[in-house]
DNA sequence: AGCACGCCGACT
DNA sequence: GTCGGCGTGCTC
């Protein structure tokens, strides 16, 4: 608009969705030539007097907006913080989960610390000075980006023939979906991990030394300890890891670094996949199944979806890795958008005790084959019990053919507070007071499952002078030494052993998959198959009381069978990963305003809404389940927001009137709890 | 979020 | 005629 004077196009800082997009200012005079693309800036906003901040996105000649411009206060820092690559990264996972692009960015920019900032940018200006071919900085990313890549860092290690093969496919852009290893593996300092962590580090590496970025996402910070440990014992220069346990100061510093334009590989958990990487050749997603990819706060996008925008935007590799696949995964390898590499990983031999357990009449005991597999294993080292978490309520079964106890209205499950009280419906809330069981008309249940405590003592009592660890939530261990030993551990807080277990008992299998979720059987496989990974090679894993196809599949490691079969009955049933959903929350009558502008589109059906408990501080509203296909996403996502950013509209005067903004329309995508309890 | 604008009822 | 209630919509 103005002659001579640029035109920047900014994206505000604001949760506020009406705002969720980008305002025009004008460039002064005095930061020509010093704006880019990336920086953060302040600027006047809703009055010359109030500010605002906000990321430059681009730079234009002229501006498109009707009215008049105003003028850039302030340029923050000259830092461009914000990659073009993250932004369009932010915008479009944003929109495909009707969320807003500053609440990604919130996820992937961490906050500035200006003393680390100064120091870092001494640090560089002094570096540049000494050296007669200057550093290109984060601003010449641009010009550098098309010059031919080059390994800034040359494998003196002894990458094998297929690592190599497997990074020259991620990086011309291949998606692979692969089951990793079981066992240990040793680090030249003497420490195990697990050998997915060597597999996977080894990939990585291949993969920088084609002179390309590669970012990993893992679940927790002990996944992420053994990746980083595995990627350090290879020697691997420009490792920057990402995770919440870091100070800011710290998580800056490694921020500002890997603005770089050079090649590096980010180690990370669930944000990782927003983080900036010069040239990204691949992102690797480890065990996705895992809920703690899941992000908890608005737009809850899953680390799973956001790596899959990011490597079609980038055109980057992407790899799924796993010892067990998520349904997800699985509906990706079968829709062919994702290949398996011919491989055969390693596996520890699965041993089924489901007969055993069926003759064995008393409640809790420790049936006979896993007290024989526990001894003989013992002889050689530490031997791993997995029990269900604490919290699982028992299940009941006929006391008499162990069949499991069902509600005679409606053959929902039974939940007992005692052995011979009534038990009550958990569907349908009938008391059963007099209870029969359906197949041999015996009167009297069992409750199955003991906790872990109880297995300790168990154990204690039948294996007198051996030690036994307790390991769970409260007081995890993380890892054990090699000499024989009896760990008892509440899924997901299983140690790993030096050198890996001896033995593997599965004790609460049966009581897992009883939980009533949507996942139960993929939750379950990965438990089982995370827990049988940490045994040693010769050594075997034994689960008790679980029979059926997804027995078989857990023993003969043919995982995708079984997934198959599930994907197929929901696809019939419409539950996801078959469609997609999205939970609409809110006052009734806004609902029905948002669910309203879905009518007429095929492949979307809604159910509800229905009345939904009242949030702490908030009151009883009602939820719509929409559930559609995946080619009609953009659109549900789109006309969702448009409601949402009407009601945003409306929100601020009922507010004022209603004393909090409570019925107001939520929205949230993909949530994998949304059809459980 | 705040703040201006604008359209109805009650007043000097 | 004008003042001011608050619902509606915009913010470059």
């Amino acid at each position: 608009m103005t002659a001579g004077g640029g035109v920047a196009r900014v994206l505000l800082d604001s949760a506020l969705p009406q705002l969720d997009h980008l305002f025009d200012y004008r460039v002064p005079e005095a930061l020509l030539g010093e704006i880019r693309p990336g920086q953060r800036v302040r600027v006047p906003f809703r009055s010359q007097q109030r500010n605002a901040f906000g990321y430059v996105i681009d730079l234009v000649a002229a501006s498109d907006f009707g009215g008049e411009l105003h003028e850039i206060t302030d340029l923050v820092s000259t830092v461009p913080m914000l990659t073009p690559q993250v932004a369009a990264l932010a915008r479009a996972v944003a929109d495909r989960a009707g969320g807003s692009a500053n609440d990604i960015l919130r996820l992937a920019i961490p906050a500035r610390q200006v003393r680390v900032e100064k120091k870092y940018l001494a640090a560089r200006a002094a570096a540049e000075a000494a050296s007669d071919d200057p550093a290109p900085g984060p601003a010449e990313e641009a010009a550098e980006a098309t010059a031919e890549p080059e390994p800034t860092w040359d494998a003196a290690l002894d990458l094998n023939e297929p690592e190599r093969e497997l990074a020259e496919l991620l990086v011309s852009g291949g998606r692979v979906a692969i089951r990793a290893s079981h066992g240990p593996a040793q680090l030249p300092n003497g420490e195990w991990v697990g050998r997915w962590a060597a597999d996977l580090a080894r990939s990585a590496a291949a993969v920088l030394a084609t002179g390309h970025s590669c970012i990993v996402a893992l679940p927790d910070y002990r996944d992420l300890d053994q990746l980083a440990d595995a990627l350090d014992g290879l020697g691997v220069p420009e490792v920057f890891r990402v995770d919440s346990r870091q100070s800011n100061a710290e998580r800056y510093e490694r921020f500002l670094r890997s603005l770089e334009p050079a090649p590096h590989i980010i180690v990370g958990n669930r944000s990782a996949v927003y983080a900036p990487a010069y040239r990204l050749g691949a992102i690797m997603v480890w065990d996705d199944g895992d809920p703690l990819l899941a992000e908890p706060l608005s737009p809850y996008v899953h680390a799973r979806d956001a790596a899959l925008v990011r490597a079609q935007q980038e055109e980057a590799g992407l790899v799924f890795a796993g010892h067990t696949r998520s349904a997800e995964t699985q509906r990706l390898l079968d829709i062919g958008y994702l290949r398996e590499p011919a491989q055969t990983p390693a596996r520890t031999r699965v041993v089924l005790s489901a007969q055993t357990q069926q003759r064995d009449q008393a409640p809790g005991r420790i049936p006979e084959m896993a007290i024989r597999m526990v001894r003989e294993a013992l002889a050689t080292g530490p031997v791993l019990v997995q029990v269900a978490a604490p919290g699982y309520a028992p299940v009941a079964v006929c006391e008499r053919c162990h069949e499991r106890a069902v509600c005679g209205a409606c053959a929902g499950p039974l939940a007992f507070r005692s052995q011979h009280g009534p038990g009550v419906c958990r569907w349908c809330g009938t008391a059963a007071t007099r209870w029969r069981c359906g197949f041999c008309q015996h009167e009297r249940v069992q409750l199955r499952g003991a906790g872990a405590t109880r297995t300790v003592e168990q154990f204690e009592r039948q294996f007198p002078g051996v030690r036994v660890m307790l390991s769970d939530g409260d007081t995890p261990i993380t890892q054990v030494d090699a000499r024989p030993a009896l760990i008892v551990a509440t899924r997901g807080a299983e140690p790993r052993a030096a050198g890996g277990y001896a033995g593997v008992l599965l004790l609460d299998g049966e009581r897992m998959l009883a939980a009533e979720t949507l996942r139960v059987g993929e939750d379950c496989l990965r438990w089982w198959e995370n827990a049988a990974a940490l045994a040693r090679p010769q050594a075997s894993c034994l689960l008790a009381g679980v029979a059926g196809p997804i027995g078989q599949a857990f023993a003969t490691g043919r995982l995708e069978d079984w997934l198959r079969e599930e994907l197929a009955l929901r696809r019939e049933l419409r539950y996801p990963p078959a469609v997609r959903v999205a939970a609409v929350t809110g006052a009734e009558p806004v609902v029905r305003a948002a669910v309203a502008k879905l009518e007429g589109l095929g492949g979307v059906d809604v159910l509800g809404p229905s009345p939904v408990a009242a949030a702490p501080g908030e009151p009883a509203g009602v939820r719509a389940i929409v559930r559609f296909d995946y080619p009609q996403g953009a659109e549900v996502a789109s006309r969702l927001r448009g409601a949402l950013v009407a009601d945003a509209a409306g929100s601020a005067s009922r507010a004022r009137r209603g004393g909090n903004r409570a019925g107001s329309l939520r929205l949230r995508f993909d949530d994998r709890g949304v059809f459980d309890a």
